[in-house]
DNA sequence: TGAAAGCATGAACAGTTGTTCATATGTTTG
DNA sequence: CAAACATATGAACAACTGTTCATGCTTTCA
């Protein structure tokens, strides 16, 4: 996964005081990688759609599959997807299990996108 | 692109009522395909660090190849990607091509994944 | 004008990802 | 307990993606 490239325009102009401003603010490596592992979730259609259809209301696994027009079992590995960034959490009840979303930022951050769109 | 799946739960049992609610709120499928498409762009850690690295200066591209020891050309490509995106804007002075945010909506949108991310 | 610096880009290859298919797990009901 | 329903999961395959390598383009300067 890690590997240093040796060619890295070595000899070439450095605009040193933006490179060190940019250099300090760079949060840990580490984070960065969540950060962009988290986005990726939302890089996907079916899970875009997954968390815009429980936007405001609970539904079933089953649920979702018809209303996207999509296989019980492709919701199902998508929905474990979800579950693990905890972007959705689920309950219950009987032989079905309802999915909603875990928290706000999920809207923010779906909200924040729409809003980029329509410029 | 577009498939239907012949085996959706057709007997199985359905919550009309919120299900009808979650497919009211649902927008065009265009919207989320893009939708997704965006957030597909902030879900690659080069792209990500490129973009923090840009947070707060402008940068060249062998400026940001030397911060995050990469090649000229995987930036240069990644870099492409953002400017059809509209992420990212460009000013070229002399031989070098500067690079800097192109709306605040990019702040705002890494901001709420990072909330998220400190949970 | 020719060389060099800085950047862009096309092809190719490896690694990743989403869906399908088959099957397993868990729950209720007769 | 057996059958049916709802969901989960593993393997496999096609499609996509990011990096590398080689090369092309643009600008400056001697």
């Amino acid at each position: 996964m890690a590997n240093q490239p040796i060619e890295t325009c070595e000899a070439q102009v450095v605009h040193k005081d933006q490179l060190s401003k940019a250099a300090e603010n760079m949060p840990d490596e580490e984070i960065l990688y969540d950060l962009a592992e988290l986005f990726k979730i939302f890089g996907d259609s079916t899970r875009i759609k997954i968390l815009y259809a429980l936007y405001e209301t609970e539904l079933c696994v089953c649920d979702i599959a018809q209303l996207l027009n999509m296989t019980q079992s492709a919701i199902s590995h998508q929905l474990r997807i979800l579950k693990q960034s905890k972007l959705v959490k689920y309950r219950r009840d009987g032989k079905t299990v309802f999915y909603g979303l875990d928290d706000d930022h999920v809207h923010a951050i779906i909200q924040m996108g729409m809003m980029h769109l329509s410029d």
